[in-house]
DNA sequence: GCCAACGTTGGC
DNA sequence: GCCAACGTTGGC
């Protein structure tokens, strides 16, 4: 059981979108990293836990909590060449970006801003990936003294 | 819109 | 393998 952060542009898509998708569930496609595409295929497993990150928006911050709900399968929006992600290189019989699906466990009462974190970032929160200078990783983990220690700021 | 911090690409 | 150029991310 690990915890993670998945960050989301809420502009493209938000939690308010996870609520409203049949099933509060959805597939995490579009990612396009070598390092965030191996926390999902070689780490995340059913169950873990996620924070739902809003960035790129007038308040980032942690929106949500989130399940995985299941192990990582190959993103078929990189064979679509009428989609965004759309990637020539990633062959369907060997495929090169995996996504995961999720489910919403529940909008936080209130979203915890990054800059409330970063207050945090020498102490209870020191050595966090999301604060660390310069990282642009949409999927990190999360340590489960980190995980406990957000949920309390809520 | 600005810019720092990366990651990727491609010539050599 | 090196590295400059370029593109992207994401906070501010």
């Amino acid at each position: 059981m690990s915890y993670w952060l998945m960050k989301s542009e809420p502009g493209e898509f938000g939690i308010d979108d996870l609520i409203a998708s049949p099933g509060r569930r959805t597939y995490w496609d579009g990612v396009r990293n070598y390092q965030a595409r191996n926390f999902m295929r070689n780490d995340m497993q059913p169950g873990d836990q996620a924070f739902f990150y809003h960035s790129s928006c007038p308040q980032p911050g942690v929106a949500g909590i989130v399940r995985v709900a299941c192990e990582a399968y190959p993103d078929h929006t990189a064979f679509d060449p009428t989609d965004k992600h759309y990637d020539p290189g990633s062959d369907p019989d060997n495929p090169r970006w995996f996504m995961v699906d999720i489910e919403l466990e529940r909008k936080l009462d209130r979203l915890i801003p990054l800059a409330e974190l970063r207050a945090f970032a020498s102490d209870r929160l020191d050595g966090m990936l999301l604060l660390r200078r310069g990282n642009r990783l949409s999927i990190t983990p999360v340590s489960e003294d980190h995980w406990n220690f957000i949920l309390s700021l809520e």
